[in-house]
DNA sequence: GAGATATTAGACAGACCTGTCTGTCTGCAT
DNA sequence: ATGCAGACAGACAGGTCTGTCTAATATCTC
């Protein structure tokens, strides 16, 4: 907005500015409510850029769920790794809640994009499966270290308890991450394995 | 489609033909994504009648959030009914699984239209917010009959636990309904109140 | 400096969208 | 029989969308 002179921003990576503005346009405002010329004029680039860099919209679409996943592994991974593995299975509901939290939040992208792209053949939607099997792997990694029985049924357990956080969060505020983190703390204290 | 011949349908409701169809059409492929006239060849009906009916697009959407709600909620009760109250706020999960096991489920048309409609000054979504008050009147019944000690805070929890049962469920399939109620089910045998 | 490459600006085509409007037809009540 | 209310059919306007294409400009490498 007000054109912010990106005229030394050389190879300053054009693609890179269609991302982010791709980024921010679609998760404010929605996928199909965007159109690449609303992209184009927040990034500043001009409509060829866009198609060298991404072929298609579609592709644009597969691009901001890539760039986003990649950015919340990292800010999961960096989070969790503050605490104790025992415990990140539970911080993990911290981060959430941080992440609800803040002033623009609105629900997370990649159930917008399920939402808007019903076609499980879209190749944005190959990135949300990705990341979702990631998060699995993850939450059952946590529940193993907290030492709960069946970490796998804890794993599923947590995967609804996550998209319930979010989902909830987006209709009726912040608070219902907080729900979540109370369930989940519940599950963990009487999930641990019975021979301790 | 394939015109069902509506030429005895008098007066048969132009709006209830209308309603259904972009009811079915919305649902299946997204608000944004459906126009008027696909509504209209589904429905077999004329622009015009589109347009006295329902004003705009908007107010269309508003009365298939409404629609769909009425029907939700006669569904609930009628399904719980069925049960003492003490077993109902685990019996809305039955439901839920139910829901979620037919074929042409494809996730909460509410939390779509939240997704696809932004702007919370949106007609549609008074509807949505309506019915999520009109539910957790319903969890904190149903959790006062099951003998819970802090029947809101129980609401709250199964507020988040149905939007993950249903969020999760559209990505990962209908077994996540049943993670759901597993939870549901743990929270409401430990959170009886504690004198009993 | 020269040439290769990447970016910008924007016209353009063609499809689709919402919403309006005109005109025709059918059924019902008087 | 006549008039009316409501539904149908579809043209139309005005706007937006994606995607292509042409040209001019800037940057990088040699």
């Amino acid at each position: 907005m007000a054109k912010p002179k990106p005229s030394n921003s050389r190879a300053a990576d054009v693609r890179q500015r269609l991302l982010e503005a791709a980024d921010r346009l679609f998760c404010a405002e929605g996928i199909r409510a965007v159109g690449v010329d609303r992209v184009l004029a927040e990034a500043g680039a001009a409509k060829a850029s866009l198609y060298t860099h991404f072929g298609c919209k579609d592709e644009l679409i597969a691009a901001h769920v890539h760039y986003r996943t990649t950015m919340a592994r990292e800010q999961i991974g960096a989070y969790v790794e503050q605490f104790p593995p025992s415990e990140r299975a539970l911080r993990f509901f911290d981060w959430v809640i941080d992440w609800a939290g803040q002033s623009e939040f609105r629900g997370c992208p990649l159930q917008h994009v399920v939402a808007e792209l019903p076609d499980p053949q879209h190749p944005a939607r190959r990135g949300v499966t990705e990341q979702r099997q990631w998060l699995h792997e993850q939450f059952s990694q946590w529940a193993t270290d907290a030492g709960c029985a069946e970490p796998t049924a804890m794993a599923d357990a947590m995967q609804v308890l996550f998209d319930g956080a979010i989902a909830a969060a987006e209709r009726d505020g912040a608070q219902r991450t907080r729900d979540a983190r109370w369930m989940a703390e519940q599950l963990l204290t009487s999930a641990k394995a019975p021979a301790s």
